[in-house]
RNA sequence: GCUCCCAUCGUCUAGUCAGGCCCAGGACGCCAGGUUUUCAUCCUGGUAACAGGGGUUCGAAUCCCCUUGGGAGUACCA
């Protein structure tokens, strides 16, 4: 007969009932920059404990200290800062429940790994790491997977196949041990996702995990389980790369006499081309960040790229991110923050894994942009001006930016689009002169010059009237005089209204332009 | 291999829980046309999907089963 063990226990369903405040954690290993995965999980944390005025935890678990990358938790922080993300409780702002990070914690672990053994859910084993190895390269020889477990553990140097004394001995002489999670034999572990619905495991399938390490760290499942019931956390969002291990923090719980947070298991975000878990290298292969900002590897001195610095918008970003695996149900896409926080339920979160795509990302940054006012887009550009030593009034700037703006994705693009009102064109495109110069274009451009010269308010109207009348008196042509004259004062075929352009240059230079240009192009 | 998860346009997805309103809607991309003095924007239109097979039912994208495909996990990593 089988046990049924369930952790849906009635008080983790009164969190709701009892109002219970939400608590919800994020807690990412130190181990290098978090990718744009992680910082999903992160958003999709912080909606759901600001949506139910709750709390956000940042636990940073640095169990391994083999692991450790310096500079990883700073860039932690300071990538979910940029994003908006912000947390009550973290290795910053500390808490009522502080120590925010693992490895400050340290001694509080072992007390727990002694109760598991008192209570006889967990047990001693002295297998060497390599003593395992073997074990493992043995089975793979046969085409078989070693698992330390039921069928197994009968067989191997541990508490549970040594007499008390022996076990005692070896402990006083300082040899090496683990602690392990005795799985019980004969038991489904039903459990609750609140993305997946019910899953239910044989416990038989389940291995016997190293919950305290020999080094004297708990691993992750240990000091999980133990941090988030310490931290009362009520809901546990998290990847769904951990799925496989909730039937093991399932049973923790009871082996405790917990109650069990609620669950939910987020779809994973995986590579724009084919299939796979997204990954750095999909980055690097395809040319677009999968990081929130610039990382310098310390080990490897290697740079990864960054949104931040490629010229994402964070709102833009986390726009972006928070649909990728989550939608309203509605059409609307463009969300704030806020709105994201009014909208956002685990409810509406998919089971199936999202392809990143790099190009909507780029729409997401371009109703960013566009939204954006001129005048705090021109304070960006101007940056990009000053990179380029070049000097120019605050209200031009302004003017350019928003005739511009529509035609691109990032600010830094606005120079491409707009370099023709800060810099008199040295050349004029092959292409464009073999259609628009025409053998009678330099008399035309010499007599709108002329035309142009007795203009005194170079305003975008008294322009336009101006050059109509004049083409119409005359009956040119309009495109072949608009066109020439975009030449010479662009030198390509591209670019806002003329008028507005000329504008915004001034008579002195657009005058200057024309006569350069009529020296410079055939006659 | 084993365990678990997943499956609608090229991509993100609505619709699936409460079967008919869906010969499947929106967005990105792409293509075409229109507007325009250029380019772009913009507008209009188009392209394109229920993985396959069985059931259940008057009726299935929706429920059940199988197959196939994909993913994750399988460490004294998290």
């Amino acid at each position: 007969m089988r046990l049924v063990v369930s952790y849906l226990t009635f008080a983790a369903q009164f969190y709701q009932f009892m109002n219970t405040s939400v608590r919800v954690r994020f807690a990412p290993s130190p181990t290098g920059p978090l990718h744009i995965g992680g910082v999903r999980t992160a958003l999709y944390n912080y909606l759901f404990a600001r949506k139910h005025d709750g709390s956000m935890i940042l636990r940073i678990e640095d169990t391994d200290q083999g692991r450790f990358v310096p500079g990883a938790e700073q860039y932690i922080i300071e990538s979910l800062a940029w994003c908006g993300i912000h947390f009550d409780e973290s290795v910053v702002a500390g808490g009522p429940h502080a120590p925010y990070r693992q490895s400050d914690r340290k001694t509080l672990y072992k007390q727990f790994s002694d109760k598991l053994i008192a209570s006889g859910h967990a047990y001693y084993a002295f297998d060497t790491p390599e003593e395992l190895e073997e074990l493992r390269k043995a089975a793979e020889a046969e085409k078989q997977t070693f698992t330390y477990n039921t069928s197994t553990r009968k067989q191997l140097r541990n508490s549970l196949t040594m007499a008390a004394d022996e076990v005692d001995k070896l402990i006083g002489e300082g040899t090496a041990f683990v602690v392990r999670f005795l799985i019980p034999e004969n038991t489904e572990v039903i459990m609750e996702d609140i993305i997946r619905g019910k899953v239910v495991v044989k416990s038989e399938t389940l291995d016997d995990k190293v919950l305290y390490k020999s080094d004297g760290m708990p691993t992750y499942h240990l000091a999980n389980i133990v941090d988030d019931h310490l931290m009362e956390i009520s809901h546990v969002i998290r990847g769904e790369e951990w799925l496989p291990s909730l039937p093991l923090h399932v049973l923790l719980y009871q082996a405790f006499g917990w109650d069990a947070p609620q669950f939910a298991h987020l779809p994973l975000l995986l590579k724009p081309d084919g299939n796979g878990k997204l990954s750095k290298r999909d980055g690097d292969r395809l040319g677009f960040p999968v990081f929130p900002l610039q990382w310098n590897d310390p080990k490897t001195g290697e740079t990864s790229s960054g949104y931040r610095e490629s010229g994402y918008f964070p709102d833009a970003f986390v726009n972006m991110l928070a649909l990728l695996g989550w939608n309203p149900g509605t059409e609307q896409e463009i969300f704030s923050m806020d709105e994201l926080i009014g909208a956002f339920s685990l409810e509406r979160v998919g089971k199936a894994g999202s392809k990143f795509d790099p190009e909507k990302t780029k729409w997401f940054n371009h109703q960013y942009l566009v939204k954006r006012s001129d005048s705090s887009l021109a304070e960006d550009f101007s940056i990009f001006l000053q990179e380029k030593g070049i000097t120019s009034d605050n209200e031009t700037i302004t003017k350019v930016v928003s005739l511009v703006k529509e035609r691109v994705n990032f600010v830094k693009e606005i120079w491409n689009e707009s370099y023709f009102f800060f810099e008199t064109p040295t050349e004029y495109d092959d292409q464009v002169v073999k259609k628009r110069w025409k053998a009678e274009t330099p008399g035309l451009m010499r007599a709108l010059a002329e035309i142009l010269a007795t203009i005194d308010a170079f305003e975008p109207s008294n322009l336009d009237e101006a050059i109509k009348v004049w083409i119409e008196t005359n009956g040119y042509g309009m495109g072949a005089v608009m066109n020439a004259l975009r030449l010479l004062l662009v030198g390509a075929a591209k670019g806002p209204h003329l008028a507005d352009i000329m504008a915004i240059i001034g008579k002195d230079e657009t005058l200057k332009r024309i006569s350069k240009g009529l020296s410079s192009l055939p006659q």
